[in-house]
DNA sequence: CTAGCGAA
DNA sequence: TTCGCTAGC
C-alpha cells in the first residue's frame, strides 16, 4: 500500500521502454509483485488458481512467466523480500486484515445477490499473501538460480539501499514509498507487454513502464529528500495515519515549506508529535543489510523445476518447458553479453 | 499477469 | 502483423 504520491509525482515520472533496462539490475519488491499477481491472476469465477492439492498457485504463474519475460530480454531481476515490520506498521497490518474481513462479508453477499463481477472484485481485494505462498515463490526463485535478498525489515527499504548503492539500477515498486527509502530511481509497471485490465472494467489499456527520478522530482518540486518525507507523514505512511484532514499533495507541500516539519504544523494532534520521530527515522535510517550475493554462478535446476511445477503443482509440462528454454536462452545471451564487454573492455 | 490462437 | 479473446491450475 503505502502512500499516495501519485499526483505529486506525475509531472516528472517519464514512460520508458522496456529495453532501456537491458543488463540492469532491477531490485524488485517481491511482496508487492507476489501480491499484484495473486490479486489479478484469477479464474473467470474470481478464484485464485490452485493445484491439485488447493495450494494457490497464482503467484507462482505470474512470478515464472513474468521472470522469465525479464531474462530472456536481459534485464537482471533480483528479488528482494520483506523481513520483519517495524513496531509501528503494526497497526497498519491489522488495518489491512480489517479491510479484507470486510472484502470477504462484501463477497460472500455479492455472491448470494448473484452478482458475479462485484463478488470477483471482492475476491480480489481478499487476497492474502500467507508464508506457505512466500515460501513457494522462494523455492522457485532457487530452483531457477535467481537472485533473491532477505531484508532485516522493510523489503523497500532494502531495495533503495540497494540502488543508492549501485548493486541495482533501479527500485521496482508499484509502491511509492520507495522513494521515501531514498532509491534514486524508482520503476512502476514493470511488465514486457503493457496490456492491464482496467479495475472494474473488462477493457484493457496500454500500462507501460515508468521512470522516476528521485533527484529530478526534488528538484522539480524544489524540495529536500527529508521534506519528502515530511511531505509523506503528513498525507499518510504505512507507519502513521494522516494527521489532519483535507490536505493534499498541494497544501502538504505549502505547510512544509511554511513550517519546517510536519510535526510543526499546527492542529496535529498530540500522539502525532510523539510517534513523528521515530516515523521519520524509519525512512531516514531504515534497517537494511550488506549480507547478500548477486551471484550468477550457479545453475537452474530445470529437472527440479519441472518436478515442482509440473509433478507437484499442474502446472503444464508442455508450456513449463517452453518457459525454461526462453530463460535458458536469455540466460546464455546474457552471459555472452558480459564476455563482450569485459574483451570490449581489455581493447 | 502472459502465451497462444484464430480473426482482421 | 496486430487485435481480441481464452486459458492457465
Amino acid at each position: 500500500m503505502g502512500v499516495d504520491l501519485r499526483e505529486f509525482v506525475k509531472p516528472v515520472a517519464v514512460e520508458i521502454d522496456p529495453r532501456t533496462l537491458i543488463k540492469k539490475v532491477v531490485a524488485i519488491d517481491a511482496y508487492n509483485a507476489l501480491y499484484q499477481f495473486l490479486a489479478t491472476i484469477r479464474q473467470p469465477n474470481g478464484e485464485p488458481f490452485t493445484a491439485p492439492d488447493g495450494r494457490i498457485t497464482s503467484h507462482l504463474i505470474g512470478l515464472f512467466y513474468r521472470t522469465i519475460n525479464l531474462v530472456e530480454m536481459g534485464i537482471k531481476p533480483v528479488y528482494v523480500f520483506d523481513g520483519k515490520p517495524p513496531e509501528l506498521k503494526v497497526k497498519t497490518l491489522e488495518k489491512r486484515r480489517m479491510i479484507r474481513e470486510e472484502a470477504k462479508r462484501k463477497r460472500l453477499s455479492a455472491m448470494k445477490r448473484g452478482n458475479v463481477e462485484e463478488a470477483v472484485k471482492y475476491a480480489k481485494q481478499g487476497a492474502i499473501l500467507t508464508r506457505e505462498l512466500k515460501e513457494m515463490a522462494i523455492k522457485l526463485l532457487d530452483l531457477m538460480a535467481l537472485p533473491r535478498v532477505q531484508a532485516p525489515s522493510e523489503g523497500e527499504a532494502q531495495a533503495a539501499y540497494m540502488a543508492k548503492k549501485g548493486d541495482a539500477y533501479a527500485s521496482v515498486s508499484q509502491d511509492y514509498d520507495s522513494l521515501l527509502f531514498g532509491t534514486p530511481r524508482l520503476i512502476r509497471n514493470l511488465s514486457v507487454t503493457h496490456k492491464r485490465k482496467l479495475p472494474g472494467k473488462n477493457e484493457r489499456v496500454e500500462v507501460p513502464p515508468e521512470l522516476i527520478e528521485l533527484q529530478k522530482l526534488l528538484k522539480y518540486r524544489r524540495i529536500t529528500h527529508e521534506q519528502l518525507i515530511d511531505i509523506a507523514i503528513l498525507l499518510g505512511t504505512d507507519y502513521n495515519e494522516k494527521p489532519i484532514k483535507g490536505i493534499g499533495p498541494k497544501r502538504a507541500i505549502e505547510l512544509i515549506r511554511m513550517y519546517g516539519s510536519a510535526d510543526r504544523v499546527p492542529g496535529v494532534p498530540e500522539r502525532f508529535k510523539e510517534i513523528y520521530p521515530e516515523v521519520k527515522r524509519l525512512f531516514l535510517e531504515p534497517e537494511v543489510t550488506d549480507d547478500y550475493k548477486l551471484d550468477r554462478d550457479r545453475q537452474p535446476d530445470i529437472e527440479g523445476i519441472v518436478k515442482y511445477l509440473v509433478d507437484e503443482l499442474g502446472f503444464n509440462e508442455k508450456r513449463v518447458r517452453k518457459a525454461l528454454e526462453r530463460y535458458m536462452k536469455g540466460r546464455e545471451k546474457r552471459k555472452q553479453q558480459t564476455i563482450d564487454d569485459f574483451l570490449g573492455g581489455l581493447i
